[in-house]
DNA sequence: GCTTCTACCGTTTTT
DNA sequence: CGGTAGAAGC
C-alpha cells in the first residue's frame, strides 16, 4: 500500500515537496495533521533519519497524536523523532547546555502563579503601591519583552519604553523586571518565556552550540506557525538557516494569540525570509458540511488582513445552524443541557461526540450546573489544571526543592506547610538577608546561626529541622527512584497525613488528588524505557516538564463518553460531530476589550470562526439576555458575529419562555411550612456534624433573600451563615441550624433545599 | 504564630 | 457571587 494514495492532489504536492523551505497555508479541516505526518513519514521513505527531524507543535497532545500516527505509518524508524512544543523542546536543550549561560541543568520551571507570587514579593520589597503595579500587569509586560527578545537592561536603555512607562505612571517598572530577572536566576529557575528567550541566548552567544542543532535538525517542521511569537519565529529561523529545509504549516484565518505575543507576520511574511519558498493551499474542507463550512467563510470574509483563500467542501449541505436565545445564563445552561440530551437520544449520539465551548473560563460554572442537574457526564478542559491545584502544589514543591534548594517560590510555599512554628517574621527575615546578602534563601538558613540574624534558639532549631528534613528527601530523591522518592517525602513531609485527617468532601478530594499524582508518578516509573545502562527513571526526570503539562495532556482511564466543555483557545486542533457555542453576546464575544481596535476585534473573528470550524455535523449557537456578573444581572445583545452569517444557513428559535416555577407548599417535618421549591431534600445531618459553625455577626444578604422569599425565615433572625458542600448553612436564632440550597432565576431566588439540621458538637 | 473575620476585587484567551 | 489577602483578635 503506498501510503501517499491516501492524499488528495494539494496534500500530496505538499508532502513530496520535502526538501527546501516550504509553507503550507491549511484551511480548517482541510488535513494539516495528515499532511504534517505523512510528510515526516515521507521524510524517512526517502533515507532521513528520524534522528535529523525536528517537529515543533503548540500542545503536547498534539504531539503526542501526531507521533502516534506517524508510528503506524512508518514503525520504529520513528524512534528518533524528536517531537514537542516549543517549550518543552527548547527546555530539554536548555538542560543540555545550561552550564554554558550559568544555570544548573537541574533548574526548576516558574509556571505563571509561581512567576507572579515572587512579582508580588519584590513589588512588595521596594515599597511599591500593588495597586499601581499589579502584579498580573507587571508579568504581562516583563512577558511581552521576553517574547520581543528585550531584556531586563535593554528595557532599562530603551528610551522610548522608558517614556512609556512614565507616561502610564509607572516608573520603576524596568526596576521590577531587573530584580525580577536576578531573582530567578538566583533560584535557578525560569519562567515560561525565558525557555524561548534563553534559548535564544545561547544561539546567539555559543556559534558552536548553534552549528550542533542545525546539523542535527536537518529538518524542521512548525505546526500552527500562525501562532508563533517573535522569539520563537527567531530560534526557528537561526536553527533552519543552515538548510532550509522548513516546512511551517498553519492558518492565518485561526490566528488567536496574538495576545501572548503571537505575530500573525510570521506568516504573510514568510516569503520574505525565504524567497525559494514552496507554498502550497490546502483549501478542501473534509470536516464539516456546506452549510458550516459556508456560515464559516461568511464571517472571516469580514476581516481585511487574510491570505487569499477558498475552503469548500464536498460533503453534503447539513443542517442549518441553530440559534437560540435564553432569559439568563441558567436557563441559557438548561437549555444546551436539554438540547445535548435530545439530540443525544435521536440521533444515537454519544456525548462524547459532543463540545460546549465559550469565550471565558468563568462561563462554565452555570452550564456544569445545568449538565450536573440533568445527570450529563462532562469534563471540562483548562480552568484550573491538575497541576495547578494547592495540594497538588504543595507537593511538587517540595519535589522541587529537594531537587533545587534555591528554588524561592518552592521553599515559600513548603517552609511553613505543614505548619512547624516558622512564620511570616521569620520568613521576613530571611529574605532580607538573601537580597542583602545576595544569597538564597536557602543558604541563609544553612547559615542563619552565623549570620546573626536575631533569631531565637527556638526559631533557629525549628529552621534547621526544616532543613535537615529537605536535605534528607533530596538524598532520598537522588538514590531512589521516582515513584519511591514521591511517595516517600509525600508521606514524610506529612502532607498526607494532614489531608487524611481533613474529612470534608473538600479534603477528601484533595487527598484523592494527591493519590492520583502518585499514581501518575508510579505509571512514569513503570513504563519508563528501559533503556541502556539500566538508567532508573529518577524524580528528577518526571519534573524536568511537570510545569509544562496542562490538564488537556492527562487522558483519564475512565469513562470517555463524556460531554466536553472548554474555552475556544482550547478547542484548537479539535473537532466535534455537535458543536455548541455558549454566551454569543456583545462584550462577552467579541470581549468588550476587543471593541476599541480593528485588529482585536478581527482576532475575535478569527476566533469565533476557528469555533464554527470545529463542527463536524451540526452547531447550536446561544446567547442570553442578561448574565451574572459579579452577583450582579447585566443586560446583553446578541453577538454581531451571528448577525455575519447570512440568513440562509441559520435556523433562529425564539426562546421557549422560561418555566414559571409552581409555589407548592411544603413541609419538612419540623413544623416549617411556607416557600418556592422545586425539590426538597433532607440532607443527612451526620456529615454536618464534622463541621463547626462560626459566628457571623452580620447576615445582611440572607436576610434580605430571606424575608422575601422564604417566608418562614424571618428578617433578621439570621445569625451565623457558611458554604457547607454544595448549599448554605444558615444558623437561626435559638440555636438551629439548617441547610439551604437555592438557584437565582431572574430577580427570584428559587429555593432548592431546605433542610433543619441539629449540631451536636 | 495561628485562627477568624472582613473587605476587596475580578473576567479574556495559554504554553 | 466566590475567592482570598491581610488585618484584627486570640
Amino acid at each position: 500500500m503506498n501510503y501517499l494514495d491516501e492524499l488528495n492532489e494539494a496534500q500530496r504536492a505538499a508532502v513530496e515537496a520535502w526538501e527546501g523551505p516550504s509553507m503550507v497555508i491549511a484551511g480548517a479541516g482541510s488535513g494539516k495533521t495528515r499532511v504534517l505526518t505523512y510528510r515526516i513519514a515521507h521524510l524517512i521513505h526517502n533515507g532521513v533519519d528520524s534522528f535529523n527531524i525536528l517537529a515543533l507543535t503548540f500542545t503536547n497532545k498534539a504531539a503526542k497524536e501526531m507521533k502516534e500516527r506517524i508510528y503506524k505509518i512508518v514503525g520504529n524508524e520513528a524512534k528518533n523523532l524528536w517531537m514537542g512544543t516549543f517549550h518543552s523542546v527548547f527546555a530539554r536543550i536548555l538542560r543540555a547546555e545550561a552550564e554554558k549561560i550559568g544555570y544548573p541543568s537541574n533548574f526548576t520551571i516558574y509556571d505563571t502563579q509561581d512567576s507572579k507570587s515572587l512579582l508580588k514579593s519584590i513589588i512588595k520589597e521596594m515599597n511599591l503601591d500593588d495597586k499601581v503595579y499589579k502584579p498580573g500587569l507587571v508579568y504581562n509586560r516583563i512577558s511581552s519583552s521576553k517574547n520581543n527578545l528585550v531584556s531586563a537592561k535593554a528595557y532599562m536603555a530603551n528610551v522610548n519604553i522608558q517614556a512609556e512607562d512614565r507616561q502610564n505612571a509607572k516608573p520603576r517598572l524596568g526596576e521590577i523586571f531587573l530584580e525580577y530577572e536576578k531573582r530567578c536566576f538566583k533560584s535557578s529557575a525560569m519562567d515560561f518565556d525565558d525557555l524561548l528567550f534563553k534559548t535564544n541566548v545561547l544561539l546567539r552567544d555559543f556559534p558552536e552550540v548553534l552549528l550542533k542543532y542545525q546539523e542535527r535538525f536537518k529538518f524542521i517542521l512548525v505546526d500552527e506557525y500562525q501562532d508563533t511569537n517573535f522569539s520563537q519565529y527567531l530560534i526557528v529561523k537561526k536553527l533552519a538557516a543552515r538548510f532550509e529545509n522548513i516546512c511551517v504549516v498553519g492558518d492565518d484565518a485561526q490566528s488567536i494569540y496574538a495576545f501572548r505575543g503571537a505575530n500573525i507576520q510570521n506568516i504573510l511574511n514568510f516569503k520574505r525570509d525565504y524567497p525559494d519558498v514552496k507554498t502550497f493551499k490546502l483549501e478542501q474542507n473534509y470536516r464539516s458540511t456546506q452549510n458550516i463550512v459556508n456560515a464559516a467563510n461568511s464571517v472571516i470574509e469580514n476581516n481585511k488582513e487574510q491570505l487569499e483563500k477558498e475552503v469548500w467542501t464536498d460533503n453534503t449541505e447539513g443542517e442549518r445552524i441553530k440559534v437560540s436565545q435564553s432569559l439568563t445564563d441558567n436557563e441559557e445552561g438548561k437549555y444546551i443541557a436539554n438540547e445535548v440530551f435530545d439530540i443525544q437520544q435521536n440521533h444515537q449520539a454519544r456525548y462524547s461526540d459532543f463540545a460546549i465551548l465559550y469565550r471565558t473560563n468563568a462561563q462554565s460554572r452555570a452550564l456544569e450546573e445545568a449538565l450536573r442537574k440533568k445527570n450529563i457526564p462532562y469534563r471540562i478542559y483548562g480552568g484550573l489544571s491538575f497541576y495547578q491545584r494547592k495540594e497538588i502544589k504543595d507537593i511538587l514543591a517540595y519535589y522541587r526543592l529537594s531537587l533545587n534548594h534555591n528554588d524561592e517560590e518552592a521553599l515559600k510555599r513548603v517552609i511553613n506547610y505543614p505548619t512547624r512554628g516558622i512564620g511570616n517574621t521569620t520568613l521576613e527575615k530571611l529574605i532580607t538577608a538573601a537580597t542583602t546578602n545576595d544569597m538564597s534563601i536557602w543558604d541563609v538558613i544553612q547559615s542563619s546561626e552565623q549570620m546573626g540574624l536575631g533569631f531565637n534558639r527556638g526559631t533557629l532549631q525549628k529552621l534547621n529541622e526544616f532543613s535537615e528534613l529537605i536535605l534528607s528527601f533530596s538524598k532520598v530523591a537522588e538514590n531512589a527512584e521516582a515513584y519511591e522518592a514521591g511517595s516517600y517525602i509525600a508521606s514524610h513531609s506529612e502532607i498526607l497525613k494532614d489531608l487524611f485527617t481533613d474529612k470534608t468532601p473538600e479534603g477528601v478530594a484533595r487527598y484523592e488528588n494527591i493519590q492520583e499524582l502518585l499514581n501518575g508518578l508510579k505509571d512514569f516509573s513503570e513504563s519508563y524505557p528501559a533503556n541502556n545502562l539500566g538508567a532508573k527513571p529518577m524524580l528528577a526526570d518526571f519534573m524536568q516538564d511537570v510545569a509544562l503539562l496542562t490538564d488537556a495532556d492527562n487522558d483519564d482511564k475512565e469513562d470517555h463518553n463524556r460531554v466536553s466543555l472548554m474555552t475556544i483557545h482550547a478547542s484548537k486542533g479539535l473537532e466535534f460531530p455537535y458543536i455548541i457555542i455558549a454566551g454569543l453576546e456583545e462584550n462577552l464575544f467579541p470581549s468588550q476589550l476587543s471593541l476599541n481596535s480593528r485588529s482585536d476585534l478581527e482576532e475575535e473573528r478569527r476566533l469565533f470562526y476557528v469555533a464554527l470550524t470545529r463542527a463536524m455535523n451540526r452547531i447550536i449557537l446561544s446567547y442570553s439576555l442578561s448574565r451574572y456578573r459579579w452577583g450582579n444581572l447585566i443586560h446583553n445583545e446578541p453577538s454581531r458575529f451571528i448577525e455575519e452569517i447570512d440568513d440562509k444557513y441559520l435556523d433562529i428559535q425564539k426562546a421557549p419562555e422560561p418555566k414559571k416555577f409552581e409555589q407548592t407548599s411544603w413541609d419538612d417535618g419540623w413544623g416549617n411550612k411556607g416557600g418556592f421549591f422545586e425539590k426538597s431534600t433532607t440532607t443527612s445531618a451526620p456529615a454536618f456534624q464534622k463541621k463547626k459553625l462560626k459566628k457571623v455577626s452580620d447576615a445582611n444578604f440572607y436576610k434580605e433573600k430571606a424575608s422575601a422569599d422564604f417566608p418562614d425565615i424571618k428578617a433578621g433572625t439570621i445569625v451565623t451563615h457558611q458554604k457547607f458542600g454544595r448549599g448554605t448553612v444558615v444558623g437561626i436564632e435559638g440555636g438551629n441550624k439548617a441547610l439551604i440550597d437555592f438557584e437565582t432565576v431572574g430577580k427570584k431566588q428559587l429555593l432548592l433545599q431546605y433542610a433543619k439540621l441539629e449540631i451536636v458538637g
